[in-house]
DNA sequence: CTCGAACTTGACACCGTGTCAAGTTGACAC
DNA sequence: GTGTCAACTTGACACGGTGTCAAGTTCGAG
């Protein structure tokens, strides 16, 4: 039972998942969902209480499948500032794509949902505690440019790595992945790195 | 007659405007709408079709208002390149907090809503445009950075200066708009310009 | 065999958009 | 004055999506 139970959780989670991720607009309803997982529309929320639990759970869902501590890992271990600053980028700017869809979703609703509006802030946030820690071994090496605070270059550097710039990038501009996160490397060193350093 | 019909037309756009420059959340409804234009549901819909359609009308009678061709026409007679790229950062970063409202219950419809995709993309459009303009500024001065195209430059420039970023570093971030401003500058001259130009 | 959890079916309330139809009001024409 | 026309009002309603409720059905475990 309790094992059906996480399974049916599981396949309405990845059925929301595939869906938002295909379906560019996002009017992915409930019940376009429940078809997809197999189950009916109330069957739904017997698992979630409402749309915006459940968009919250698959961009949860999504971090464990795709394991995102084990991608941020190479960026804690990296020897330099600099290289630091590059794995990081390398690592989020690589999973932007695949959270894409569910990051539309729940972004769509932050104005009429307070939990939808949370739930991304707090995601956002996690960014941001990358961006900083990036930032201060910047500081820690010395080579992060005098014109700018801690604080000021971990704002600026969490804007330059936000999904919209992402999003028009790649989709408005039609810029391949690769040279979204080539030059958003190098845009972020021109920013915050004094003298051009490394590589 | 003709004359009333375009007084109520007016002071239905000042009303939407005004409700959501100030109601944070777009949870702006057609009856709030002519609540606050003192008339009823359905006399909105004399004279806008559809909700997209009066969001779309605003941002015109906004451009109206606040009058932008005049306020990018200094961009536009800038001596060099350089002065160029800094007076349309400076026209267009201080026209975003004044459309901002309109702005972001337009975006919160692209999914939805065609005609408000087009209108939106359209707007967007414009202002690439004056980034492209302010680019090839710089490339004619010699002084465009050898790393970029005129095309990927003027991309990284309407990246920059897109409005989610701007509610980023405004409103996330808590930077007075002067420092935007002033920010914006430094990042798109390291980002674009050789060898740090003027000033 | 029975009980209970997971799920189904179908109905319904709620809200916001957009439509429709039958008034009311007031300016202007003659 | 009377007629007329456009702008606007009032009130009803259809539609689509979310979320709720109640009465089944199914199936495995005890």
């Amino acid at each position: 039972m309790s094992r059906e139970n996480v399974e049916t959780r599981t396949r309405i989670l990845d059925a929301a998942w595939k869906l938002l991720e295909a379906g560019q607009g996002s009017g992915v309803r409930m019940g376009d969902i429940a078809k997809a997982a197999g189950i009916s529309r109330q069957a739904v929320y017997l698992h979630f209480p409402t749309r915006a639990e459940l968009l919250i759970a698959t961009t949860r869902h999504l971090d464990e499948v795709k394991d995102v501590q084990a991608r941020l890992a190479a960026s804690r271990s990296a020897a330099t500032g600099a290289e630091r600053l590059e794995a990081f980028i390398e690592a989020w700017g690589n999973y932007i794509p695949e959270i894409h869809g569910v990051a539309r979703a729940l972004r769509a609703m932050q104005d009429t949902d307070e939990a939808a509006r949370l739930a991304w802030a707090d995601r956002m946030a996690a960014v941001r505690d990358g961006c900083h820690a990036a930032v201060k071994a910047l500081k820690t090496d010395g080579v992060l440019s005098p014109r700018h605070s801690v604080r000021e270059a971990t704002d600026i550097l969490w804007s330059l790595l936000s999904v919209p710039v992402w999003e028009q990038l790649t989709r408005d501009c039609g810029w391949p992945q690769r040279r979204y996160v080539s030059r958003m490397k190098d845009l972020a060193r021109k920013a915050l790195v004094v003298r051009q350093a490394t590589r």
